[in-house]
DNA sequence: ATAAAAACTTTTATGCAATAAAAAATTTGT
DNA sequence: ACAAATTTTTTATTGCATAAAAGTTTTTAT
């Protein structure tokens, strides 16, 4: 058999994200030694290392894994047809919330916003950032499917306001683990608020030159 | 006089601060050392450590500093009263990246971003959360403006949709200095479709009971 | 003006992340 | 089964961060 060296590394990997994961849940982040993940998974700190290249990396790693089972999940977890725009963007925010708050608190969230900013152009970071543009499009193919029930104006673009709504969902998002404090509920007000304020707004029709 | 003490440590913490700030342009982010910050200013490592907590509390103490400067003219630069929502948001991040690159590379503004959200709670943070309300505030005070002229629906809550497209603003901000590639113009082109599409939407009319 | 007290800084020491190079072990292909 | 290739481990170094002890300077009270 050719690649039981590629297999071993597989094992490896995992044995490294699985050890890595308990130990965040059980010591916290700062507490958690790369040399305790690598005694727990059975190699040395080094080849911690050499996979995944910082303790955070470790750590997006197993967030990238977590995120891809609510990618599967969520367009199904989301409210039918009939809901409206903001409820619906309320909605996937909620299910986004709820979700990270079951993988891990919200100290160690901090740390893989600060990984993927700093390590902006890994592979890990990559990945995840590929991850949230395929959320974003759970939110796209809702627009474009509200477009064809004449529940929305077919005049706008249905990428841009499918982004638009996911930054502005992840802004809060990010405020809302980098207070302890703050609550899921006041999260989804200040959402809602926004999105009642900008779609309150509308576009100056250009004048016509004809 | 009863506040040498004071005094002399004002005159430390300035000349941290702009040791820091040359080296940190010079040598970048990661290749200084605070040992080096700290002979520079004439200190040891330690006391850099007792003053700012970490070498990323130095930089936030400077970027700080620099965000007051904008914070003061940056309304005067913004368009007049003329100006429509869209180019209004557009000029507001183009003065915000325009300035953010004049300070510092964005390298070294990704160190800030995950400064930022690691250290959530500290005072340095709060204090440079405090300048983002303060940045939104200025959107707020043109919102407000332009509800006054009729150029813009009495019936939405000013503070809200300043808030939002600050938000907005922010997190095409932290995409634009987290790739290397991302050109001013295209985020600012990014940001101009994220508008156009939120104001494209209609808010449903509840239906009336009475 | 001087001595004791208070406030700060420096020195010293330790743990851990990150990185590099050499050494050791294991798999692979013939 | 053996030589070559690949990969891990060992070993060593640098720098951030933190804590405690030691040393210095300013302040306060007499």
């Amino acid at each position: 058999m050719s690649n039981l060296r590629a297999q071993q590394k597989q094992d490896r990997r995992n044995r490294i994200v699985t050890s890595a994961k308990e130990l965040f849940r059980e010591k916290g982040y700062d507490k958690t030694t790369i040399e305790a993940i690598a005694v727990a998974a059975g190699v040395s700190g080094v080849t911690v290392h050499n996979y995944y290249g910082t303790k955070a990396g470790v750590l997006l790693a197993l967030v990238i894994e977590s995120d891809k089972q609510l990618l599967e999940r969520l367009d199904s977890t989301l409210p039918g047809p009939e809901a409206e725009l903001v409820e619906l963007t309320v909605a996937f925010a909620h299910e986004i919330m709820v979700h990270a708050m079951q993988t891990l608190e919200k100290d160690i969230w901090r740390q893989v916003i600060a990984a993927v900013t700093i390590e902006a152009g890994t592979q890990l970071s990559k990945a995840y950032f590929k991850l949230d543009e395929q959320l974003a499009s759970v939110l796209v193919r809702r627009i474009e499917a509200m477009q064809r029930d004449g529940r929305l104006s077919a005049d706008l673009n249905p990428l841009h306001l499918g982004r638009a709504l996911f930054q502005l969902q992840n802004a809060r998002f990010i405020q809302f683990i980098s207070t302890d404090a703050a609550r899921r509920d006041e999260i989804e007000t200040w959402l809602r608020n926004d999105l009642v304020a900008l779609f309150s707004v509308t576009l100056p029709v250009p004048a016509d030159p004809s």
